[in-house]
DNA sequence: CCAACTACTTGACACTGTCAACATGCTCCC
DNA sequence: GGGAGCATGTTGACAGTGTCAAGTAGTTGG
């Protein structure tokens, strides 16, 4: 097994585990035993368990920046839909990952500079589209005010989504891509006036 | 100890530690010994360590319920914002519940009808306030993307307040009624039936 | 009065994360 | 070339965990 293949595969595994059953049940010897080898070689790769989520949420994040960099440069539909449509996506697509980003008990995400400054980047995906779409003139409680908005909208709708309550409560949703517009609709994000 | 008493240490002591360190690193033997008892005495109220999770689901389901219900009737503020403001409220109040009830994975929702029932009516709450407010000539797809759209608000601004990314982002925020104000507004929320 | 039940106990089991010590191969440098 | 150092892996041990099994007091109801 090459040098970084171990790390890969232990990471792989863990993702699709967290993805089917969650971050919880995830157990750093039953990886090791999967990949064929002793209960200690992933140490030598991860500090401990944390170093796995950790791990994972630093690949979820660069994914996820990349991911809204590219919905938003979407012309089919309106920026900030297309945003909204990004984020939702992603977190469906990786459950794996997104179950994990935001699970600050998990990462610990205060106490790892590296992993800070790659979310960080995330979210300035969506400040930054708020700033363009507000113009010069807006202010900064009014560039707060939306950023936090779309944020919510987003991050809610994309739990809510993967964790299930909304499905059982509204019926199966069939149609994503009419839900998700609907919504930006509804929660103002598609305003012709503030979308570029 | 009197019989219902252990019951209630055992529910008390998980909800203040969950809300302080997270659900995962609950000890089933560590709560038994924080109340003075016997590692295996809780298994006489809860019938594994699910069991807690659900209790305290079911505990906070209703909860919120009534606290959604009690939101709804301010004067002082539109309802949609009032209701708005309910949820993101319990959420940061009740940490201790709200960090169990969404969570699937340890509560297993599908399996415990009881519960189930429970949190729906939580959900009614909502889905009752957008019937109301577009009143009885509101198609079923107005009334669910409406629904969707309140509750992704709601939830997502609970979530993201409640596990910080949010506030690193923004800054901390100091004046919480001011901030769902604006969110209510900037998301239409406000008033749904003479927005879009 | 005794059988059933509730509330709780002790004991055991497999499993977990992690510390420690040891093996083995690769690379670099004198 | 040869040894030092390091990356990668191994086995062994430890305390802590959830849970099954069996046993023990105290209460209750027929």
């Amino acid at each position: 097994m090459s040098p970084a293949s171990l790390r890969d595969t232990v990471l792989r595994a863990a993702v699709d585990h967290i993805a089917e059953h969650g971050p919880d049940g995830l157990s750093f010897r039953q990886v090791a035993a999967d990949a064929g080898v002793s209960h200690q070689a992933p140490y030598h790769h991860f500090t401990d368990r944390r170093g796995i989520f950790q791990a994972i949420a630093l690949e979820g994040f660069t994914m996820f920046t990349a991911a809204l960099r590219a919905a938003e440069q979407r012309t089919d539909i309106d920026s900030s839909t297309a945003l909204l449509h990004g984020y939702v996506d992603f977190a469906l697509e990786h459950k794996g990952h997104f179950r994990v980003m935001f699970r600050n008990d998990l990462t610990h995400i205060g106490e790892d500079p590296t992993l800070a400054k790659v979310a960080d980047e995330s979210f300035d995906v969506l400040i930054d589209h708020v700033q363009r779409a507000l113009g010069e003139s807006a202010s900064v409680d009014d560039i707060r005010d939306r950023t936090v908005t779309m944020w919510s909208v987003a991050h809610g709708l994309a739990t809510l989504l993967m964790d299930g309550p909304l499905e059982h409560k509204v019926g199966p949703v069939t149609d994503r891509e009419a839900l998700v517009r609907a919504i930006a609709a509804h929660s103002g994000l598609a305003d012709p006036t503030t979308s570029k």
